[in-house]
DNA sequence: CTGTATCCTGTAAGATACTG
DNA sequence: CAGTATCTTACAGGATACAG
């Protein structure tokens, strides 16, 4: 066919949008927080904000909103005596529990090497 | 023990913990996407320049410097008429693989599924 | 070819204050 | 409690030119 292997293959393309698609929907510096906390049980807005450490209201509510454009999060206002708010991953967010479940795992034994190597 | 309950446990603290501690060896916009194509195969600088798409020079330089100094990169100088440097995965960086594969499943599942609702 | 040195800019994200 | 509205700023990242 000509071209020589200037790219081993279309497959090497795929590959690089797809990394790409991920980084799109979990960009910036909160969401993977976010679906990583909600992960763990669904919370309501003030729970979220105390959870993720330093995290501003504004961001969180923009990247839930972002979150759940995306079909990754469900919010849902319950009747109570001030309204409350709870968050949780849809089926589709939790789809990403194995991506999550790396980086855990990654994260925890990279700690612990590090410790490792200050000996 | 008087605390009631408000984070279920220390798991909780290290799970987050964990996931900012990967976050941060892989920030920005391009040291996954480099881990990925290195991940497929050892490049030269030119190579990776024109397999990731759209990123500059001083970008790639410097990601590739931030890798290097987290262990995940290796760079060797090969002696060829006009210097050729070679960048690979070091041992350490392909534990990384693990989470850019399932970015990859992911991104690819979710454009599958993008396709199917413009149905 | 493999970078570094500048310069420049958009935008993510922080701080603060306010509303239903 | 659950957000929104502003204002501000730092910095990641782009463009360009040049060096070993």
């Amino acid at each position: 066919m000509g071209d020589e292997t200037k790219y081993s293959a279309e497959a090497c393309e795929t590959h690089h949008r797809a990394i790409r698609d991920t980084m799109d929907v979990l960009s910036g510096k909160w969401k993977l927080r976010i679906v990583g906390s909600l992960s763990l049980s669904k919370k309501r807005f003030m729970e979220l904000r105390n959870h993720i450490d330093g995290i501003a209201a504004k961001m969180l509510s923009k990247e839930l909103q972002d979150l759940e454009i995306n079909n990754l999060v469900n919010r849902s206002v319950i009747n109570t005596k001030p309204i409350t708010v709870e968050y949780e991953l849809t089926a589709y967010g939790q789809s990403l529990k194995p991506i999550i479940d790396e980086m855990v795992i990654w994260g925890m034994q990279h700690r612990k090497q590090l410790k490792n190597k200050l000996t």
